[in-house]
DNA sequence: CGCGACGTTGATTTGCCTCAACGATTGTGG
DNA sequence: CCACAATCGTTGAGGCAAATCAACGTCGCG
């Protein structure tokens, strides 16, 4: 039953020990839809494993406006990074998009999990690896492409999460507005 | 004489034996300005770490437009992510702006030597979740802010890099035209 | 039912881009 | 050592993609 270890198991055989201690690290919870993880206030230095439905980092600015960081969906790990790995903290807001199972792990336990079995740290890293090369693509992203293309790209790319996710959420991640959106969509119908 | 093994030491000590079988695997290269490290032709996967100089990781669109991804200086890595991660091969080039040192490395050699020094690892992840921290903050950046919001950030945070960058290739690092850019600088320097 | 959240559509505005021209600087070859 | 070309930054005029502002239809839910 529990999602996080089977998902770590792909990559890695994990002894009785690891498996007992990631358990007693993680803490499950199930959220509701709308559900908020991670907050302004609760600036708690955690990560995220969602184990099913569907998570959603965003920021808000000054003028109430919100912007999409981060999808995540099963098996995916959610976080904010900023908070974790730089001096800010809290700048980002963690919300669940519909039912959800999480695994939440205080960043303290899993440092020190870490260092207690160090061949954890391989697959830590390809993970990281992957996503310092998702970002770069996405910044490549928002660099190059038009609203339609950008558009175009993420319903490719993201197939799995389309139905989960309001269209003006999905504005708020490709960096245009609800309206640019609908336009795309209706532009995108017609052809 | 070799500031990668001095880098590293700053986070990790190491033994005569890495820091032979690391010097084995790194080559030293001295480039010119304008020169090429890695370009669409030599899509071979190296990590690159810069001991003096500044360098720059950038992408061409069909129509010739440069898109930065990432400036380097002294003790940055930088490397093709999208080619060394994901099934996609070569988008970046990677180019010297100076009269530059360089270390590179084979990602082959790399991950040899990753398995056969274990406790390398915990650098490795922590430099990549820092990097992660950045990207994330980038693309906050280009979601949020204007033409001279960007700018202004910029120049608070690559202070380092100022000098040794041509306006055009900030641009094309922040998302706009040269010429925006332009216009930006007068009106701050109006201010 | 009635309210609020969401998507759409239209009218208008605007920030930034495009295109074009022109100095300033650098470097290169005759 | 100078003439010339190339590169880079700047400025102006005009255009366009996307934002803004506003209104309205629909759907789901308390």
């Amino acid at each position: 039953m529990d999602e996080l270890i089977e998902y770590i198991e792909e990559g890695l055989s994990l002894s009785e020990d690891m498996k007992r201690d990631l358990k007693e690290i993680s803490k499950v919870k199930h959220l509701e839809k709308g559900e908020m993880v991670l907050s302004e206030k609760s600036s708690r230095k955690i990560q995220i494993f969602v184990a099913s439905g569907c998570l959603r980092a965003y920021h808000k600015t000054e003028n109430g406006k919100d912007h999409t960081i981060q999808f995540a969906v099963k098996n995916w790990w959610i976080s904010d990074y900023i908070t974790l790995f730089t001096k800010q903290n809290s700048v980002l807001y963690i919300e669940s998009l519909s039912h959800s199972k999480v695994f939440l792990l205080e960043q303290a336990s899993l440092e020190k999990f870490y260092s207690k079995y160090p061949e954890f740290e391989v697959v830590l890293r390809k993970n990281l690896e992957k996503r310092v090369a998702t970002l770069q693509k996405r910044i490549l992203g928002l660099l190059t492409l038009t609203a339609k293309e950008k558009y175009q790209k993420f319903i490719e790319e993201y197939e799995v999460f389309e139905r989960l996710i309001p269209n003006y959420q999905i504005a708020s991640f490709l960096g245009i507005t609800p309206e640019s959106l609908s336009r795309v969509r209706k532009e995108i119908s017609h052809s």
